[in-house]
DNA sequence: GCCGTTCGTTATAAGTTGTAACGCTCGAAA
DNA sequence: TTTCGAGCGTTACAACTTATAACGAACGGC
């Protein structure tokens, strides 16, 4: 995993320590919640002291936006493993749906209601741009057709997100639809919205997955 | 508003205080979230005590769970208004993203991560009920055609959630799609996550709703 | 005007994050 | 091998938080 055998055993033990950390952090947040994360709790449960967890990490923020990248990063390779090597959209909307259900706390660290002041670190960003490529790739293995709408026209000159990737806009509408389709099913369900009213969320994602794929799937359509 | 005529001057300075002390709270979370939200902090600006507070409210959870209650009061009330007196989806849905603009905390309050351990209590599954009824009031008013989805004959089954509204397996679908492709766009809105991406998130919003009303909006169809 | 309910207070307990200062220990270098 | 410094863990402390307990004062119904 890490380079445990290039450094100094000061290093070494260091390293093991913050993952040790890290781990009782993830399990606490997985039973909690991220708001319930509490470093002398963790301190407790390793058997030292509180204020000796400062010495790996500056402080809660710092432990949380470190477990923040780490489920970005593990986000973007399960993703991206997902798609290969042929990216398919629905192995992706698979994957993604397996892997937050996997760790429903994990996902909502990534989505879920952000800290007003919090301004997430350029590696996040980074791994978010990573993320969208790979989405972007899936979505170009598709032909669009259909009437062009106005946020086609305003994506192919606001298409800075998308960067370098070749995608013609029609497609990033794709990505993004696909995007906040499946958020919509997935946040709902996580956050126990359909608990309680009786039907399988199982089928709704796949539904409206089917809908993004075939474009027939459902959605009835209006009349009046 | 509220009953302040018919109760003795001790009732009516009480419900006095409570409301003043929701007005602290409400903005407070607007401003730094819910999980930011202080009973020392409030009490001090209100110019009394800490422990003073627990004369009105049983602790931090009670007042966050009437603040939610009143949340979905609005929402519900809001909505309403908007379906009133035709049901148009169309207008539902703007008003859905008004109300989440104004204040994005309190839609959050409402679909935003829950905490693990909290249960609603039953007045917040009456309102969501009600709100539900107006969604599908608004979704009959459109005439669904295609073809029978999977979900659409689960629905059949298990449309506990619908209770006694009158409404076909394929409206109950288009209800839930409804809801959660807005949510979708909405909540990631609100998140942030479309900050810095360049594009606008309102014409992203529109394109979904055109496509759930029109069925042609876009969503690219699929072929491989 | 009495008297009890209700209110606001201070004091206290048990938490939390985070800083400061003090030794101990380990490891690298001489 | 011995030394010596960097890093680690400790306790002590400050400034918070929620929440309870006990006390006194004020208000209002009778």
């Amino acid at each position: 995993m890490a380079e445990t055998d290039t450094a100094t055993p000061r290093e070494r033990y260091r390293t093991q320590v913050r993952a040790e950390i890290k781990e009782h952090a993830r399990e606490q947040i997985a039973t909690a919640g991220a708001s319930a994360l509490s470093l002398n709790a963790i301190a407790k449960r390793m058997g030292l002291s509180g204020p000796a967890l400062y010495r790996y990490y500056a402080g809660r923020d710092d432990l949380i936006t470190e477990l923040v990248e780490d489920a970005y990063r593990s986000l973007a390779d399960t993703l991206h493993a997902a798609a290969t090597p042929d990216p398919d959209p629905r192995a992706l909307a698979h994957a993604l749906r397996g892997w937050a259900l996997d760790d429903p706390q994990r996902y909502l660290l990534i989505y879920g209601t952000p800290v007003p002041g919090y301004h997430a670190p350029d590696h996040v960003t980074v791994i978010a741009n990573e993320l969208m490529t790979t989405l972007l790739d899936a979505c170009s293995a598709t032909l669009p057709d259909g009437a062009v709408t106005p946020l086609d026209t305003h994506l192919e000159k606001h298409r800075r997100w998308a960067a370098d990737h070749p995608a013609s806009p029609a497609v990033l509408h794709r990505a993004l639809t696909f995007w906040t389709r499946l958020h919509g099913v997935l946040s709902l369900e996580l956050a126990g919205h359909f608990t309680g009213m009786g039907f399988d969320p199982a089928l709704l994602f796949a539904a409206e997955l089917d809908d993004l794929l075939t474009g027939t799937g459902n959605p009835p359509t209006h009349q009046q």
